[in-house]
DNA sequence: CTGCTTGCAAACAGTTTGCAAGGGG
DNA sequence: CCCCTTGCAAACTGTTTGCAAGCAG
């Protein structure tokens, strides 16, 4: 593993990625940084993120439709995507239900089970509201 | 929606998903159709990979480092990426805790739960053996 | 100074699409 | 016959990479 020098630009986008509460993709941290940085290039935002995301700082969530979105270190927890709009939201449970599952896992594979992801989807608050209004 | 015309590809492509254990990517597909239709295109391969997905007669495994793979449908299961070398297996759970997950979910969730996804991460057999005998 | 980091542009990988020819209903 | 499906190649999207210049240590 190599040393890492200190840049703007990196700690801005890591910044960036801890105080908001949304999930973007590589290109909305692109079009942030624009606004501090607006000669910043898209390579730098994804040498950066994926360097984030190898040390541990930031998370990688993938999503079914292609897209990989970004998301700060925290609680662990899990994200339902939103089958209309494409919007990640996190959603808690508890570590004892995160642990369970895993162990459970364990229980009826041959090899080792570290950890898991859990992506649901449904139908976000906002567009279940649209649906509706839509179709009364 | 529009109605679906008999394909001697699709038929094949089809039957070859649901003979085989692995979970192949729309390349090894591809790769696998060549040996009996020699012509046959990726775009042909990709187009039917979708068609079959949207209908349901297919699953779509969106993996981490990228790859998209398909699998056959059957028992709701679980999916474990072995970190190592990639390998998707399958994992069966009871019906009943794939159900309890997603009441689970349901209950610290605003919107709408439909369904859920989880992929293990861990190693799987074939790699554990190899690094216990790499590190004794 | 040294070499990690940047901006830029070109390269890439995976996937989709427009088109004319082919074939199922 | 009609129009869905194919093979082919070009287009696209999201991401990575090579390079010379810039800047932190």
């Amino acid at each position: 593993m190599q040393k890492l020098k200190y840049s703007k630009q990196r700690a801005y986008i890591k910044e960036y990625l801890m105080q908001t509460e949304e999930h973007p993709t590589a290109d909305t941290v692109y079009l942030h940084m624009r606004k501090q940085f607006p000669n910043i290039s898209l390579g730098t935002v994804y040498r950066n993120l994926n360097l984030l995301a190898d040390m541990g700082e930031i998370i990688k969530i993938t999503t079914e439709n292609g897209g990989v979105r970004f998301d700060k270190v925290s609680v662990p927890h899990y994200h339902v995507i939103c089958t209309k709009c494409g919007k990640v939201d996190d959603l808690m449970l508890t570590q004892k239900d995160f642990d369970e599952l895993d162990k459970k896992a364990s229980k009826s594979y041959s090899g080792e089970i570290n950890t898991h992801a859990v992506v649901f989807y449904g139908v976000c608050e906002d567009c279940l509201r649209v649906d509706k209004s839509e179709n009364p």
